[in-house]
DNA sequence: GATGAATGAGGATTCATTCAT
DNA sequence: TATGAATGAATCCTCATTCAT
């Protein structure tokens, strides 16, 4: 098994360094292998093409994604809780790797609509769970009875991206987890006052 | 002011058609040109580079976005309508014109970084837009008192920007106009029971 | 109609001279533009591709081939004179040309079977001549009643193209024009002596 | 001796037919390796390199055409005969191998000038055959006196290669020893009808 | 103003060959 | 002997931009 290989890590991580500190459009081949200190040639034994190096890139770090996200989930009881550790998770990956987060929040939207269509292929795992919480808090009555889904799942995916990206375009100057329990505060609430919510 | 003459609009108009058609990555000048029934070098005369054509796409269409909601917020007394009228603005164009709705959701986001940052730009008049609502609706106590108008906009521009890649990616098969109301309330309310919300 | 500006044949001049002195696999696009005196891409405004070049190259050589020896056998009213004055304009044009011997005898042929299969419909023309000229003599009654013409093609093609090919091989030390009458004498009579024809 | 050992054949076979399935182009190493059932690597403990395994193809299949040949027309008392049976074992080795037939009618052919180079050097063995015939005819006086050996060497060679070939790219559809006796008839009385002939 | 022919830089990919095991 | 992972050189084509007319 390929994946299993110590370089194809080692191409994936060169391939994120590369892309963060040049660009999507400037991240050739030569550079990621030079990077990862092996010859061009070799990142074909290991991967179809240059779409299949990138796509690997989005599957890896969005599988790891996933599972952290499952782990932490998965120890709390109420999906209102679920949702904020989920939040936090998701910001602390990004606030821990800011080039994992340029890669994935700038870098790899620029990408044809075949590749973008195989990345959002593979965020429909990331999705899944997002949606698996809000059936679970509509069952708990903790989430509204007549709540839609698939809109809910749209606003809070929308919402945490959104956030993500004006923080990498700020160039990460402030504190992105801490903003965790306010976003989870909004999404939760709304906007409205307590007052005129009657 | 070659904004006004009339091979300005015409290239403009014909950008958003090839690129809707095309892909970003395939909607070259020289397709441009002759979708404009002009000469390749004459974009030249009213545009910098290609970037500026691009550029320039997504501020006309922009402008007119900020224009029409202007408009139609005027009309409104509360906060809360004049939200959900934006939202209707906004779905209702995007409904209108679906080869812009591909050009602004899908195709002009993969332009590179540069390019992006001035899209940013632009779209820092929709988002005043949507912060002088937030503020006009803190004021009145409509909103909570400690809503964070940041990170407010954030989650609204962020939802219905997902909301509406979702339509276009799904092919427009639904109405997104129909939209607006339910994203209305959740913008409002969260996701939360109105039960548990005490 | 490109095939009539200059550049066109400009091209396919130059390719001849750079194919004949490098080689069909060292002959670079980027070599062809230099001897030709334009850019690289200007190559693409007036073929398709490289394959369409080596195709042109082939299709306008024999073109010429098969107008000068339709002139030379419409001077001649036996298809014996006829077959004679042909083998003659073939070996004249080869000699006159040493360059062009080369890619057509020998370069040419080292191209793929795609652009092969193209260059076998560009030499139906030349066949076709060749057959008309056999039917004539059959009718003439010059020709054995039982001639296999497809076979009698093959022999006469398949002589002439490898005295021509073993004449280059030599690097024309030799006079090839001076072969004419003796090809032709022994495509007409044989090997065999006349008294053992009996 | 490397030819001896059991390796050797086996790749040699195992280039005949990857040649002939895949074309000249797409013959890698790699693919006759694998056609052999041995590691890349392993070729080179056999051949010099690729020139050389294809080289080694048509050294081993023609040194088999010249023992064929030189066998059967041992047999033979006429010149006339000797050739018809050479004709004959010519076609019926290619007729019965109709990879080894496309692989050295077509493909060996796209080889560049060095490899070709050398493959005459090899054919010059076959043309020694058909050259002894030819003299031994003039000797015995069934072939003409002044009988230019080397240009009736190049008709034979030649028609014999284009009606090979042309039987190969017509994908074998008709039976090519059948054509034997008919061309040679043909190169030993020529085209002209016997009345004309005086 | 308008044209469009000409320019030329830039990069993914293949595959013969090597050599440590 | 045999292996097969690793190497790295080499090239066609696109397309934004220019500038003579």
């Amino acid at each position: 098994m390929k994946r299993n290989r110590p370089k194809y890590k080692q191409i994936i991580e060169a391939a994120v360094v590369v892309i963060a500190e040049n660009g999507y459009h400037q991240a050739q081949i030569s550079k990621i292998a030079r990077q990862a200190g092996v010859a061009d040639g070799t990142i074909y034994l290991y991967f179809k093409n240059k779409e299949d190096v990138l796509i690997s890139v989005f599957q890896e770090k969005m599988a790891m994604f996933v599972e952290t996200i499952n782990e932490v989930i998965a120890g709390k009881e109420t999906a209102s809780e679920k949702l904020l550790v989920m939040f936090e998770s998701h910001f602390k990956i990004l606030s821990a790797d800011t080039k994992l987060a340029i890669v994935t929040q700038l870098e790899l939207r620029q990408s044809n609509k075949d590749l973008r269509f195989k990345i959002n292929e593979v965020l429909k795992d990331y999705l899944s769970v997002l949606e698996s919480i809000l059936e679970y808090g509509k069952e708990r009555g903790e989430f509204a009875a007549d709540l839609d889904i698939r809109l809910a799942r749209q606003m809070i995916f929308g919402t945490i991206d959104e956030t993500a990206t004006t923080w990498v375009l700020n160039e990460h100057k402030y504190d992105l987890v801490a903003l965790a329990p306010k976003v989870h505060k909004l999404i939760l609430n709304g906007c409205i006052s307590e007052n005129a919510a009657s």
